[in-house]
DNA sequence: ACTCTGATTGTTTCC
DNA sequence: GGAAACAATCAGAGT
């Protein structure tokens, strides 16, 4: 199986052609805004974890490479598609199996259907994945602008401890 | 008490 | 162009 990206520009390229569609979005997004937050948290420190962390001994699983510095500013990749989806499959799966707690059966029933989905059902996530796409990259060309500014702050901070040092 | 794990696909980023 | 990291979720296991 090889992956094929243009295969989601088919998608987005579509979901712009189709207005409409946008307007069903928006309001499944309305639902969706309701609240989510906090637990975040502990997608952080689980990915801090898996950097400090040497790791379970899970051969499948590839290895966490040192990540760069991470700015807590610094904006966050939005969900997918697929996320999107699986937010509303979790809810339905829970219902009819409400004995089902752990996610990974959850993530499994969920990767399936949305294989058997058809367009007109996952371009409506597609198209909430791209206008969240485009928030965060307006949100990233903010925080770059921010974190070149602080750079320059800093760098006049660091001109102060280069004079200190030299005269010390 | 606090932190990490797992399982999924899509998007982005780096080389 | 390809490979790998990272995005959310949350009960359970581990430290």
């Amino acid at each position: 199986m090889t992956k094929k990206p243009s295969k989601t520009k088919d998608f987005l390229s579509a979901s712009t052609e189709n207005p409409l569609k946008i307007a069903e979005k928006e309001k499944l997004l309305k639902p969706k805004s309701t609240e989510k937050k906090m637990t975040m948290r502990t997608r952080q420190s689980t990915r801090s974890a898996e950097i400090t962390k040497p790791m379970s001994p899970k051969e499948l699983k590839p290895k966490p490479k040192p990540k760069k510095k991470e700015d807590s500013k610094m904006p966050k990749k939005p969900p997918t598609a697929f996320f999107y989806f699986l937010e509303d499959f979790r809810k339905e799966y829970q219902k009819q199996n409400p004995d089902v707690k752990s996610m990974r059966d959850v993530g499994k029933a969920c990767g399936e259907k949305w294989k058997i989905m058809s367009y007109e059902e996952k371009v409506q996530y597609y198209d909430i994945a791209t206008e969240k796409r485009a928030a965060f990259d307006d949100a990233m060309t903010e925080y770059k602008k921010r974190k070149q500014e602080n750079d320059e702050d800093q760098g006049s901070g660091d001109n102060y401890e280069k004079l200190m040092y030299f005269k010390g």
